[in-house]
DNA sequence: ACTCTCTAAGAGACCGGTCTCTTTTTCTGT
DNA sequence: ACAGAAAAAGAGACCGGTCTCTTAGAGAGT
């Protein structure tokens, strides 16, 4: 049976027809699965195949057919529970259509971005998921678009750019929990988010380069200049990218004289940040400060008080991406579609009346 | 400048030789980085390569050079917060080696795992790190070793496969926290996990195939029986595959009537889950349950109360398994190594004596 | 019986790089 | 000035598949 101890130079086509008897090409069409092939023949070389253990090369496959069978993508963080959420969502997709799926972390620099995207495309892959570190810098992804690999752009889009986009209703959620604050009488409303700006301060809503994060800025200063509030500016804070960061961001508005009454949170992390930290400063969550968090994280409910958060269809959105670009992939021509995905108020306990 | 729209056919070395006057062979030295070149051609190569905006084909170099510059990763579940975590740990090493990562979820499923694997050495990944589902059927696993492409074990080992292997002391980790309860006066000591058994019931260690596992439940039954503790088997509860699942599981058992006083629960997410449906089962941790998770993950310190855990060093198991690998891949020969990360019990408050 | 068509199989080019082998050119040393 | 060595450049095979083109053979029609 096995009598041959395996060789580590793999064997070929070219050795399953030598020892079936016949030509190259005949071999290739049977267990490449193409053309025609008689009955005695195909058995013939498939037995051959088994007794050799052949085992097809993909990557000379993929030289001939140009067609890698792989997806690229490229998220901020794998580590950031959003990321690997959408991730499932996006492996699931591919693998069902028959493709592996490569995974690049950008840290969401945008330099390791581009060099991602320069190694992605060197290696062929047929399409690309991206998640772009800043809306303002996508010259590397207008040249992917145009290699002519399908582009599909995660959780942030670009206007510039004319792919297919999947988003969640960042503006939309960002103005509900705002009017909502406002209207149990806050005031003094931050928002803290990971993204940053080249001084760590922020002016304007075009400072932040995460498209996401800048259509949940706006909504937020939108309302709050519906509302009569002027100068909310100052309440938005940049530069959340570590727990270690976010905790300095948090305690310094803590201790200020004026301190917030209300934090929005832009993802499940700070989230958990900010709660820690105002707990170890013995700020009381709702009574003394209200919390919202976006990213409904599993573990939001479980404290003490669970948390109110913005329910994100993470999976769905990392879902939606992968199946319209494996529809790319398998030819759909028509124009790019940005799908807005709907997101979900979930009130629990940590928001309360501001406190007088 | 851009007088040609870029064509969809790409540019290839031959191209670049063509516009800068030389032979195919002196372009490609010029372009791999090879070989001896004069200043001017070099120059001049570079320049033609530039005015066609050449990309090498990566897919092309690997079938010359055999290598594909790619490391395949399987793992369970990219959506638990410890894969990706220790998936961060895997592309951080990858990228700095110069490696991409192709990743696979297996869903702890062996016949996916399987066809991941077969998948994953078609397309001549370099390496593999693969976290086996079940430690008895690593048949696929012994193929893939004999291929010649190395392989790192992470999380779980296999006595019958001598490769690198990564893993934590979870015997040990086990033992300390059973000990720990029993000397709290504990007695009826549930320890709850993902794992599956054909029939759902747990009967001895072996029935558990995979191996962290199995050596945490050893600990937990070896320190039972040093104490006296007979019959504990009967308090191994396996098929925790889902929030679901653990839910029905949990609940079964805390309406019994000989119901648990501590619950050991084998990760996070099942450890949330506990905690979740104990709490709305009305039933306080720790008075009147005791729970300790495997797993530091992040929420686990901001519950009311902050829940006790095994803290395992999830991070630097993804780290260590890629390093190991990329020395293989560097051509390090030695025999398989085994590396045991240390864990540490954190303890909070979800632990306290006994009920009366 | 003979052409016509259709199926089965073979020969070999090709994808885009790498790399060996060979030839030509340049640089030494005496 | 000239042999010898070394550097630079060219020619072409090769990796392992796919795929077109061509030819051999089998069956159908009249």
């Amino acid at each position: 049976m096995d009598q041959n101890p395996p060789r580590s130079t793999s064997v070929t086509v070219a050795d399953v027809a030598r020892k079936a008897g016949v030509s190259k090409a005949t071999a290739a069409r049977v267990l490449g699965g193409y053309g025609t092939v008689s009955d005695p023949v195909r058995d013939a070389v498939t037995a051959a195949a088994r007794a050799l253990d052949y085992r097809p090369n993909e990557l000379a496959r993929s030289m001939t057919t140009g067609r890698s069978g792989t997806i690229g993508v490229v998220v901020g963080d794998i580590e950031n529970p959003f990321f690997s959420l959408a991730m499932r969502g996006i492996t699931d997709v591919a693998r069902q259509a028959g493709f592996t799926v490569i995974l690049i972390n950008s840290g969401e620099d945008v330099a390791v971005e581009k060099a991602a995207i320069r190694t992605l495309l060197a290696k062929r892959v047929d399409g690309l998921i991206v998640s772009p570190a800043k809306e303002s810098n996508v010259d590397h992804l207008q040249e992917a678009a145009r290699s002519g690999r399908p582009l599909a752009l995660l959780d942030r889009g670009s206007e510039t750019l004319d792919v297919d986009t999947v988003i969640a209703d960042d503006r939309h959620a960002a103005e509900g929990i705002t009017r909502r604050l406002i209207a149990l009488g806050h005031r003094r409303i931050a928002y803290i988010t990971a993204c940053d700006t080249p001084d760590h301060v922020f002016r304007v809503p075009s400072d932040v380069n995460t498209g996401s994060v800048r259509r949940r800025v706006e909504g937020f200063l939108g309302v709050c200049r519906e509302a009569g509030l002027q100068g909310m500016e100052g309440w938005v804070r940049v530069g959340a990218i570590t727990p270690d960061h976010t905790r300095g961001i948090v305690s310094a508005m803590l201790q200020s004289s004026e301190r917030p009454t209300a934090i929005i949170a832009s993802d499940s992390v700070i989230g958990l940040e900010v709660f820690k930290t105002s707990r170890a400063a013995g700020i009381a969550i709702p009574d003394e400060l209200s919390l919202v968090s976006f990213h409904d994280a599993d573990w939001t409910s479980v404290t003490s008080p669970p948390v109110t958060v913005v329910r994100q269809p993470v999976y769905r959105l990392g879902e939606t991406a992968a199946k319209l670009l494996v529809e790319r992939l398998n030819g759909y021509e028509a124009s790019a579609r940005r799908v807005v995905l709907q997101t979900e108020l979930i009130e629990r306990a940590s928001v309360a009346d501001a406190p007088a």
